[in-house]
DNA sequence: ATTTTGACCGTGC
DNA sequence: CGCACGGCCAAAA
């Protein structure tokens, strides 16, 4: 039921703790996330951890894809529905003004 | 332990 | 816009 605190130390740990550091409204990117929790090309694993990662401890509605498309979930509908909740705009699979609620701020 | 799969990324046609 | 390939890492089979 309660999630165990992030390990730091181990990758996955590191991943979840980036994650929950976005801030609603704001938008990160697989890449981003993997870049942060210090293994720059491990984006693919990323997806992959917060598949497991359910709901509830861990914002991983707001981790999308590079280009912009809003990627999947255990439910594509419900992610939409919780950015948009947030205040971003999502057409058509993609995220209106994605640049500029990158997190972190592009430089 | 080895192989395959996947909530990805970038390039190219 | 679409589709195909290669590449990288962790989890699942």
């Amino acid at each position: 039921m309660f999630e165990s605190a992030p390990q730091p130390g181990t990758f996955k740990g590191r991943v979840l703790f980036v994650v929950r550091k976005v801030p609603p409204g704001r938008v990160a990117t697989y890449k981003s996330v993997a870049a942060l929790a210090g293994h720059p090309n491990a984006w693919r694993a990323v997806g992959t951890i917060l598949k497991h990662c359910r709901r509830t401890s861990v914002p991983c509605h707001r981790v999308v894809n590079s280009d912009g498309r809003v990627g999947k979930y255990s439910d594509p509908l419900v992610k939409r529905e919780l950015l948009r909740f947030e205040g971003v705009q999502v057409a058509k699979d993609r995220i209106k003004n994605f640049d500029q609620l990158r997190w972190p701020d592009l430089p």
